[in-house]
RNA sequence: CGGGGCGUAGCGCAGUCUGGUAGCGCACCUGGUUUGGGACCAGGUGGUCGUGAGUUCGAAUCCCACCGCCCCGACCA
C-alpha cells in the first residue's frame, strides 16, 4: 500500500475530550472519527487495525470447533419479552419503533435470537452440542460512554453461544472457550489475566473475566503472586481473620462526638485506631425494614456481596435518611449496632473484633467498648467486604495485591437460564424433553484496540504488536520525489514485501522526513525501513523496530531476510 | 439524575470580566527557497462565535431558555 493512495490523517494535538493516552493517540493518529457520544467511525487506519483482531479472534474460534453465523443487530421486541429482560435490561437497551409502530430494539447482545434459531432448528440430543459464534456491531446505551472505543455505546463484539445436554458437555465447551481466550489474547500481545468474576442477577454456576492489565482500567481485580488465584473485587472473598475475638476488655462508654459524621473525623477526633472503628451502612431490605451492615473502618462495603444476602433489596438500594431516623433514632454517621432492635449483618472482620468504637444511635455520641454479645446481641456473620491489599488470599498461599484491569472477555455458564423461558427444548435418548443447556462467551473486539494501546505507547506514539498493526513494515524513503535512487529502491522494495503476503506501507507522500518518521511512530507501526541515498551508496538502508533505540544500517540486498526475521519474534 | 467545567475555522486556543468591523498557532491552497526528525518567506481559502428568544443604536461579549461535549459521583452490568 501506497500512503498516497491511501488515507493518512494525524493530529499533533489531541483534541480536547480526550482523557487517557489510548483515548489521545487514536484520534491523534487518525484510527477513529467522533461522530458523537460514544459514537465513532473507524477510519481506513483503525479499521485495518480492527480487523487485525477479529481475524485473530475468528481464528481461535474456528479452531475451538466455533461455527460463525451472522444475526441480525435489529431485534423484535417479543423475543424479549419472551424471556423477560424487555422489562428487566433497563434503559441501556436502544428500543426503537418500525413504520408500523412495532417495538424493536438494537440488540446490545444476542441470546434471545441464538436461541431462537437453535429451538427451531435442534430438536434432538444427536444434533449436539453446537457452538455458534458472529463478530458483529452492538449497541447499549451507556449512561456515561468514555474513554472512546473503550466504553462506547456503538461497538464490535464477538458473541458465542453453545447449546448443549447436560452440564458437563456445557463445562467441556466453557474450558474450551476459555482456552481459546487465552490464546486470542497472547496472539495479540496483551498481558492478561483471567479472573473469576460475579455471576450477578444471571446466576449460573461460573463466569471468567480476562482482563487486560492497565492502571486506567475500570475494574480491580485481587490475585494472589504466589499462585494463580485471581477474581473481580466484586468476588473476591475476604477470609474470616484467624485469630478469634478478643476478650471483652474495656467497659462500654458513652462520648459526646459534636459534628463528627465521618470515620476519619472520629479517628481525628477520639484519637483511635481506625481499626477499633465500625462504619454502618443501612439499607432496604425486601420487607420495610431495614438491615443495619457493619464494616471495619478502613474497608468497604462490597455492594455484589450485600445483595446477595437472602432477605437484602437487590439492587441494593441506601435506606433513606427519614427511614434512618424512624429506625435507630439518630441520622447517619452516629449509627451502631447497640440498642437497633433489627436485622444486624457484621462483616467477619468485625465479628472478630472487640471493645469497638461505634455510633451511639444518638446524634453526635459515639460510644468505645462496644462488645458483642454483651452490649447487643450476636450478628449475623457475612462476607460483605471489599477485599483489600495485603488480605490473605482464599487460596491459602500468601496475600492478596490488586490491580486494575480492562474487561475485554468474558465467558458465562449459562445454564437453562434463557432455554427455559424460551422453550429451547430437545429430545433425549429416552424420548424426553429438555431444555438446553448453554454457555455465552464475548470478546469486546473494538474494546481490544483500546486496551492494547493503553498498554502499548510511549511519548512518540502507539506500540502496536505486529499481529494487530495496521502495517507490519513501513518504508520511509528519504526524498521520494526527489532521488530517483531512493525512489527505485523504495518501489522494489514494496514490491517485493507486497508479494511475500507482508503487509507494508510504502509513505510516498510529499513530505519532509520528520513529518513522516514522526508519523510511523505515531501510528506504532512495528518494523521500519529507512531508505535514503547517504546509505544506498554503500548499498544500505537502515532498520528500526518500534521499541529499538536506534536505526540498524542492513544490506540492502538483505533487508527481507532481516525484516523476516525480525516479524518472526 | 446531582456537582463541576466547556462550546469561537478540521485540531489546539485567545477575545467574554469592561458590548463597538472575529483573531493567533497548526492543518489546507498558490508561488518561491528548502529537504535524514513535525522547515522558512510571501500571499491566500475557510467561521450564521452551539441553538433560540431577549436587552441595546450596536451582542462572541449582558439576561433567559434549550442543546451538545468533557470530568467527578450516582445509576447500570
Amino acid at each position: 500500500m501506497r500512503a498516497a493512495q491511501f488515507f493518512i490523517s494525524t493530529l499533533k494535538e489531541a483534541p480536547a475530550e480526550a482523557e487517557l493516552p489510548s483515548h489521545k493517540l487514536m484520534l491523534r493518529a487518525g484510527l477513529i472519527k467522533r461522530l458523537a457520544s460514544g459514537l465513532y467511525s473507524w477510519m481506513p487506519m483503525g479499521l485495518r487495525v480492527l480487523r487485525k483482531v477479529e481475524a485473530v479472534v475468528r481464528e481461535e474460534m474456528n479452531r475451538a470447533g466455533s461455527v460463525e453465523l451472522l444475526m441480525p443487530s435489529v431485534q423484535p421486541a417479543e423475543l424479549w419479552q419472551e424471556s423477560g429482560r424487555w422489562e428487566f435490561y433497563g434503559k441501556e437497551l436502544l428500543r426503537i419503533k418500525d413504520r408500523h409502530e412495532r417495538d424493536f430494539c438494537y440488540g446490545p447482545t444476542h441470546e434471545e435470537v441464538v436461541t431462537d434459531i437453535v429451538r427451531k432448528e435442534i430438536n434432538s440430543y444427536k444434533q449436539l452440542p453446537k457452538n455458534f459464534f458472529q463478530i458483529q456491531t452492538k449497541f447499549r446505551d451507556e449512561v456515561r460512554p468514555r474513554f472512546g472505543v473503550m466504553r462506547a455505546r456503538e461497538f464490535v463484539m464477538k458473541d458465542a453461544y453453545s447449546f448443549h445436554t447436560d452440564f458437563d458437555s456445557l463445562v467441556d465447551t466453557y474450558n474450551g472457550m476459555y482456552q481459546a481466550y487465552c490464546n486470542v489474547f497472547t496472539r495479540l500481545g496483551l498481558k492478561f489475566r483471567a479472573v473469576a468474576a460475579d455471576t450477578g442477577s444471571i446466576g449460573g454456576t461460573g463466569s471468567h473475566e480476562f482482563q487486560v492489565l492497565a492502571d486506567s482500567g475500570e475494574d480491580l481485580i485481587a490475585y494472589c503472586p504466589d499462585s494463580d488465584y485471581a477474581a473481580n473485587i466484586e468476588l473476591a472473598e475476604a477470609l474470616a481473620p484467624a485469630a478469634p475475638r478478643a476478650a471483652a476488655a474495656a467497659a462500654m462508654k458513652t462520648v459526646s462526638t459534636p459534628n463528627v459524621k465521618t470515620i476519619a473525623q472520629l479517628v481525628d477526633f477520639l484519637k483511635v485506631d481506625i481499626r477499633q472503628t465500625v462504619k454502618a451502612v443501612v439499607v432496604e431490605s425486601d420487607s420495610d425494614e431495614p438491615v443495619l451492615m457493619l464494616v471495619r473502618g478502613d474497608h468497604e462495603l462490597n455492594e455484589v456481596k450485600a445483595e446477595k444476602i437472602a432477605g437484602i433489596k437487590k439492587p441494593l438500594t441506601m435506606a433513606t435518611p427519614a427511614a434512618i431516623r424512624d429506625a435507630f433514632g439518630a441520622q447517619p454517621g452516629s449509627l451502631g449496632p447497640v440498642g437497633f432492635k433489627g436485622r444486624v449483618i457484621a462483616d467477619r472482620t468485625v465479628a472478630a473484633m472487640a471493645d469497638m468504637v461505634a455510633g451511639a444511635n444518638r446524634d453526635d455520641e459515639h460510644l468505645t467498648g462496644v462488645n458483642f454479645g454483651r452490649d447487643c446481641a450476636e450478628p449475623e456473620v457475612a462476607d460483605i467486604r471489599n477485599v483489600v491489599a495485603g488480605d490473605p488470599s482464599p487460596c491459602g498461599k500468601g496475600a492478596l495485591a490488586l490491580c486494575r484491569g480492562i474487561e475485554v472477555g468474558h465467558v458465562f455458564q449459562l445454564r437453562t437460564k434463557y432455554a427455559e423461558p424460551l422453550g429451547c427444548n430437545y429430545l433425549d435418548r429416552d424420548g424426553k424433553l429438555k431444555p438446553m443447556e448453554m454457555g455465552c462467551y464475548g470478546i469486546g473486539v473494538s474494546r481490544i484496540v483500546g486496551a492494547a494501546i493503553e498498554q502499548g505507547h510511549d511519548e512518540r506514539g502507539i506500540i502496536f504488536t505486529d499481529a494487530m498493526a495496521p502495517f507490519t513494515v513501513v518504508i520511509v524513503p528519504m526524498g521520494y520525489g526527489r532521488s530517483e535512487l531512493v525512489r527505485e529502491a523504495a518501489d522494489k522494495l514494496h514490491d517485493e514485501l507486497a508479494a511475500l503476503g507482508i503487509d507494508v506501507l510504502l509513505d510516498d507522500r510529499d513530505e519532509r522526513p520528520g513529518v513522516l518518521l514522526a508519523d510511523s511512530e505515531l501510528l506504532g507501526i512495528p518494523h521500519r525501513v529507512v531508505i535514503g541515498e547517504r546509505g544506498l551508496k554503500e548499498g544500505k538502508v537502515e532498520y528500526q523496530g518500534r521499541r529499538d533505540d536506534g536505526a540498524t544500517p542492513v544490506e540492502l540486498t538483505g533487508i527481507v531476510a532481516h525484516l523476516q526475521s525480525r516479524m518472526a519474534c
